[in-house]
DNA sequence: AGGCGGCGATCAGAAATGGCGAAGGGCACA
DNA sequence: TGTGCCCTTCGCCATTTCTGATCGCCGCCT
């Protein structure tokens, strides 16, 4: 038994006559004609009558019928449903964010992504820079956020914002900090990151041309740790500017007024997956999402 | 898309290999290969991820698998109703009565009918002997109860059962009736009914030997008619035994004392469609309910 | 009553399709 | 690095399915 034979089965019912029902399915009479005995012995049961003004069904035809109608009816759902899954993405992406949700908007990049491809879910891992990047490049992540520098070897990266930073002081250090020149404040205890941590290289940049190396009173690998350190009057450290504002505005610490080097919010994924519909899906919405001067920057060209 | 398509299609996914699914479907590896692949060309949707390990549902087959599955499934309800009809009788069967219902004992009839035969839908159609047969013979009623002679040269009959009669005169005539021979008898009016019904015979075979012959008053057709004469007073007549005296209990006629013959209850089917298993199927209950002495009595045999 | 037209069944030959065994390439695991 | 497993591809064969012609049947029209 198989779909065909369905098919002409409820033709020639619906038709009523087997010739006129070989005209609709594009074939000749004794084709459906052979089709229809197949399925007779098959099944074991008459499912017309033959007479000179045609085929009628019999009442274990009738009855056979509506299973018939279920069947094809299933199976036009089948190929419906494989229609729409054609131009749709369908899965998981697993996407990694190294720095706190609401500052990178998941919520917007969220529903962007369940409006324009409904039937994709996405995983967001909270971690880190230099957590992310390797995982992207296992195949953990399908992509992730971290900061730069943008350029990794063998990743296809996209630079997507520069995030001004500032270097932010324990609430008490007022008097010390204030008019403080960059010099003076490698004297002070300075509250340092691992060294894969992109802060780590932007502490390095800033400092490290100064002939004082800074008193590292800590490391740590969070954002959170560096910022509970503040508070706790630790020491200094760097902090994304929105951030270290707020500190300041809830008199956890202060913000140093001198210039501080903005540090690269970037995008990566795997390179030999670029092309993949899911990946580049998820790429464009990230895009729409942070507008980058330069659509294409970094390593992606390379 | 075939069924056949769909049914690999679930056996690999249940397997998670091809190969495992081939030997279980009796076939080789490359068969379902290629079956595979033309039905993910057909749908447009990748179906499996392959690996060395075997293969795996992609999302999109993932969503896929459910309509196969349901529709593997409505054709395998089609399958197993083929399979119980196969067995099972379907359709109408028309029936005609010739007396009343409750005598003919058409609600046991009907439902021995519906326990044995439960999708057939029987018609039980009121009528008279005189219509019944060539109904019968036009294929109008596919089977009928009717008062003999039991033989019919081109229909399969069957006695039934002896039918005890009575002759029922007006409750009036008490006594003219009571003690009167049946020579006397004659001299009264009569009810007759009309020449094609066998109750017309059978007062021809009473009465004909008769040198009188009996004064006919009225003529009707039904059972009913004749009941209602009686009991307006118009005449004598010809009924069932346990009509009579239901009649005589009621007050509404008076039994005749002597003798009378019986007449045969005898069912008929045309003599082509004997073999026929619904036809046979309601012989065979008319006969468990009536029981017949000799069951296959009458011209079913000639 | 007889001929005509339409319908389904059947048949032989042709076309298409599905299946098989062998060979090939990729990946994991040792 | 080699071995084994797994899926794919290929050429060939067997079976199925389709086609066009023909037949027999029945209802309808003349």
């Amino acid at each position: 038994m198989e779909l065909y034979q369905l098919n002409t089965f409820v033709r020639i019912a619906d038709e009523g006559s087997l010739t006129r029902a070989a005209e609709l399915l594009f074939t000749s009479q004794p084709a459906i004609s052979a089709q229809i005995k197949a399925l007779e012995d098959e099944l074991g049961v008459t499912l017309f009558e033959r007479s000179a003004r045609g085929m009628q069904l019999t009442a274990k035809g009738r009855l056979l019928y509506d299973h018939a109608l279920s069947t094809l009816d299933a199976a036009a759902q089948l190929k419906n449903q494989a229609q729409q899954l054609q131009q749709e993405l369908v899965g998981e992406v697993r996407i990694g964010v190294h720095t706190d949700f609401e500052f990178m908007r998941i919520g917007e990049l969220h529903r962007s992504l369940q409006t324009r491809h409904p039937r994709v879910s996405p995983h967001f891992m909270q971690s880190m820079t230099a957590q992310i990047l390797p995982d992207i490049r296992r195949g953990v992540l399908d992509g992730g956020f971290f900061f730069g520098p943008c350029h990794v070897a063998d990743l296809a990266t996209w630079e997507l914002a520069e995030v001004p930073m500032r270097i932010v002081a324990p609430h008490a250090w007022q008097e010390r900090i204030t008019e403080a020149s960059l010099e003076q404040l490698t004297q002070m205890p300075w509250v340092y990151t691992s060294d894969s941590c992109p802060f780590y290289q932007l502490m390095q940049t800033v400092l490290g041309d100064l002939e004082s190396t800074p008193r590292r009173v800590a490391y740590c690998d969070s954002e959170d740790a560096v910022r509970e350190l503040i508070r706790a009057g630790a020491g200094l450290s760097l902090l994304r500017a929105d951030d270290a504002e707020r500190l300041q505005a809830a008199g956890d610490g202060l913000c140093w007024s001198g210039d501080t080097p903005a540090i690269s919010l970037c995008f990566a994924v795997q390179r030999q997956r670029a092309g993949e519909p899911m990946i580049d899906a998820l790429r464009s919405l990230v895009f729409d999402l942070w507008q980058p001067a330069q659509p294409s920057a970094g390593s992606a060209r390379g």
